[in-house]
DNA sequence: CTACAAGCTCAACTTAACTTGAGGTCAAGC
DNA sequence: GCTTGACCTCAAGTTAAGTTGAGCTTGTAG
């Protein structure tokens, strides 16, 4: 038999690493498509795959689905998205990614430099001005305290 | 008036910038402390700002109050924590940071190499083998996966 | 001494991201 | 042709990290 060229969702899950039901959910998201077999179960086209890796990922560096979801409107939904296409997407979270790693660094040294200082004035303190900085990019705690 | 050594709760949330039903979830949480006037008012000393923004700051590069809150277990609960006790702290969370910041490098160079690459063999990409060692951290969904 | 802003407690609600369970269908091997 | 494991749907439960609201008490400024 020739391999199936459409994978099912347990298939997707174990290849994956993600649960079925976990993909159930995203599918709900909008994040990934299904097309269904006469019997109403799910078949995968194989840049699904991409498509989970891609999530798992994104998740892993604290991108919410909703901004994966975003992200991926700008994929085609009826071709298998083109090296162009990826492109864009590449694009779009390098400069998030680059941001974020820049915010760790100052975090670490931050950590080297305040915390482990001694100081008390926190209000001098680098640490507690880095953390205004972040402030602004809104957590919630924030939102209370400008209204 | 000399200025009160002590913080009320509204005081410590304009200073840290949390609103003040976070600080009574973080006390319930035991991750920071305070004793009550007579009137049953929370107080704290200064060094609770210290605290909380660390909280802050630890939360920001995605470290959850529960591991936050285990570190802390290594602070003194009576006295004021010295130089000494904040390098404990400070050790313990840079070798994380540098941990994160390095995943994050991978990331993002594995974004730029494999996804923008076009390449479709999933299971060879190193984007995918990626995530595989991330997934060994446990998200939830591995656990299911494992069993 | 009286308003009224600030505090207090406790329970319930919120959002994200899933998981679990109930009750029923599909498909592949013996 | 039947059994068994994979699927399906939909509702409800879970955890983290707080927020919101009700009902009641404190403390401070005029």
């Amino acid at each position: 038999m020739t391999p199936a060229r459409e994978l099912t969702v347990g298939q997707v899950a174990m290849r994956s690493g993600v649960a079925v039901s976990a993909l159930h959910f995203y599918e709900a998201r909008g994040l990934i498509r299904s097309h269904r077999t006469s019997g109403n179960q799910r078949r995968y086209s194989r840049d699904v795959l991409r498509r989970v890796a891609i999530i798992r990922v994104a998740q892993e560096v604290g991108i919410s689905l909703a901004e994966i979801a975003a992200v991926f409107q700008s994929l085609p939904e009826e071709r298998t998205p083109t090296r162009e296409d990826w492109n864009l997407l590449s694009t779009a979270w390098r400069d998030g990614l680059d941001h974020k790693i820049s915010q760790l660094k100052k975090l670490r040294d931050g950590l080297t430099d305040c915390i482990g200082c001694g100081c008390m004035s926190i209000d001098k303190c680098p640490l507690r001005n880095r953390e205004d900085r972040l402030a602004r990019e809104g957590t919630g705690a924030r939102r209370l305290a400008v209204r």
